[in-house]
DNA sequence: AATGAATGAGACTTCATTCAT
DNA sequence: GATGAATGAAGTCTCATTCAT
């Protein structure tokens, strides 16, 4: 018992030592870009000497990588709670959005660093690595999408010319898109834009759901499916 | 006259070469990201010797700089030539997002190179200078595109309730965020989500002018189809 | 007795744990060169952690040096033996560079970490301590090869013309020489000569024998010189 | 020409400070022992400053190398000479054996200096590169070595049962092995043998010589024994 | 206009070693 | 007896840049 209090004290120390180099890194990455970031500034910043720092981690990219993990296990968990306590397909993707729009709010630094992440690591990093951790983001993978725009077509809450696919993919992708150079351009957008930019990705949301979302019965409509499904036939 | 010849001649010669090193330079920064590639390999890829790259540029900055205002007054001038000869707002919205569906067919590393530059230097650069530039790409600046809402509400082909400080600037900011996240992401992205990227991105933009369209007017609709089929043509 | 039971267990463990530490050293020197091997790679083979190690060793000369005692220690005994059992002086050099040539077949890598050691730090290192080791090997001390030669002389199975103070010397060197370079070489060299290495060593001894040898007596030998010359060919 | 003379210029600046850098480097070698040597030193030893070197040689290999190229080079054509003014088959094996003997005196940290190379490097440096500069040492290749045996042979200089795929192979590398132990101990070999080392490299020589030679003529040989101790003379 | 040569500054990383537990 | 943690010191190498020619 001594014995694993003792373990207990080092683990933890461990822990605690690896996520103020991982804290350091995230701020300063975020400040100046992930490559302009040296290891003597990491170190400096998480008040240990270089030489320490290679006890937790073995280089820079490393540490990169322990961070876009972090972010991704962080996400896929929540965002599937958030889903689960939806009902119909349409609630699910809208609080799905939802939920982006406020991580989006709460840590937009994390968000920045995922767009230096893909702009710039994308090309360069194994392939198998970050599949496996995008694997948990989308949970189910992405044949989620294509059930939920299914399921959101037949409860008649989404457009029934939708292609199950495609749509959410790049209804994703877009959302993403937009929320990661919101985040990158930061004040400078709300300067150029005049608006606070979670308005901006709010306004995004609710377009993309517009878009996607079976247009209204009008009055009567309720009954007359049929022009909605003469737009079908477009895709 | 021989003077001038000299002149001409030199000065084309010097073109020629200021464009060399702006071509080396822009493959190697989408090979290898921006602050990867060193003055050693600009100078490699273009044929010349260090010392002479300075009499062109007086460092890397400078050259990173010189691809962005390219890429910038190239699309600009298009973009707006190609907005001009619609009609409808609705007809100059979806042309604008067209042209951009284009660009990204046709030089997806010029996307590329944007989605650095955002995530990267956006935050560390001259505010003036990235404004005076982005000034130039939305002809007559972001008021443009509240007048293009409100004519858009007005001759009835978008929604009337969307917000003319706010919809174009968030729908402009997913597309270009969309494009250039897909760009960056490439071919990964094409087997992951198991589709080409240009189709990901032409639902991005077809689900966002579903969004801003106005609803089919109520108890005429069934009539009016015709109109919704005319414009189903243009996808 | 409890105590002294425990020494002995205690003490046991610390000559295996030593003993473990020199062969992990051991091998890693030869696969990559003594100062090609760190602290951390001995200590890695080893299965212990790097502050243990100090337990047993003050640094890595420390072990260079136990290793080289070891090899000292094995060689100068076995050497005294074969030699004892031969009659002629001749005999007893012939048994003196057979065992070499057994001691290059069966442990070549001992051959190779000294070649290592006297051609990097022979200079370096204390002359004292050398000498002291190296005084083992050679029973007797060097005196011992002029006596030897001067024994072989006296009964007629050495050419008369040797010079006690310098034959044995320069032969016993060359034989080291060659047996270092052939280990060193290994594999390459077989490549290279198209021979098995240890047939170059023993046809090397071949022919430093058949030098010193006395030349056979010129008149009657005749005859007798067929049969030995016979046996000749066969080594 | 004024561009000719430039370039000339340059030209052998660039290979005196080439030259000054090896010289340094040999000569920290030879005193500290080749993986001891750090850049700096030899920076430093050279006067000029660490990112200087990298213009002539890309890491501490290269420098190895180029000197290892260099040693090469200047052995292989003289020994040749060396060889081409001998006339019977045992001279010319004597010629380069004396050859050896000569380097030996003149250039022992060049000798000591591959002893290193030896028994370090040549375990994990590409054999390519190495067979590729081994090749101009012994001309002809090693065939030539069997020739020169079986020439020795037909013209009665050396003794008829010597194997000339073996023979000569195996005296040369037993040279090459005692030329370079007695480089490398130096020193401490005179004081333990008291002897000069380069006596004893040519006792060396002399009986490995008296190993290979064509045992006297039968018959005659008691009034021939003159001659051969007239070539006793010769050493 | 071009460039050969040099270099200061600094980046990343390894390593042997110590010390408290 | 063993070891987790830390670290000073040093090592190799890269890079942007200058300057004389």
């Amino acid at each position: 018992m001594n014995e694993a209090a003792k373990r207990g004290t080092y683990s933890s120390h461990r822990v605690r030592q690896r996520q103020r180099i991982l804290d350091a890194a995230e701020k300063l990455f975020d400040e100046h870009g992930i490559d302009r970031v040296s290891i003597a500034e990491i170190v400096n910043g998480a008040g240990i000497r270089p030489s320490t720092l290679y006890e937790y981690f073995s280089n820079k990219d490393d540490i990169v990588w322990a961070i876009v993990a972090d972010v991704f296990a962080d996400g896929a968990e929540r965002a599937k709670k958030a889903m689960d306590a939806a009902a119909t397909a349409l609630d699910k993707i809208t609080a799905l959005l939802e939920f982006m729009a406020e991580g989006f709010t709460q840590s937009p630094s994390k968000i920045r660093f995922m767009a230096q992440f893909d702009s710039m690591y994308a090309r360069q990093w194994s392939p198998e690595r970050l599949l496996s951790l995008e694997a948990q983001v989308s949970p189910g993978g992405l044949e989620y999408f294509s059930t939920l725009v299914r399921a959101g077509i037949a409860d008649g809450t989404l457009r029934p010319d939708l292609d199950p696919e495609l749509t959410m993919h790049a209804v994703i992708n877009a959302v993403i898109g937009a929320q990661r150079r919101l985040a990158s351009l930061g004040r400078r957008v709300e300067m150029e834009y005049g608006q606070p930019v979670d308005r901006l990705f709010r306004e995004t949301i609710r377009i993309l759901l517009l878009g996607m979302r079976a247009p209204a019965p009008p009055s009567e409509v309720k009954r007359k499916n049929s022009p909605s499904s003469g737009k079908r036939k477009k895709r």
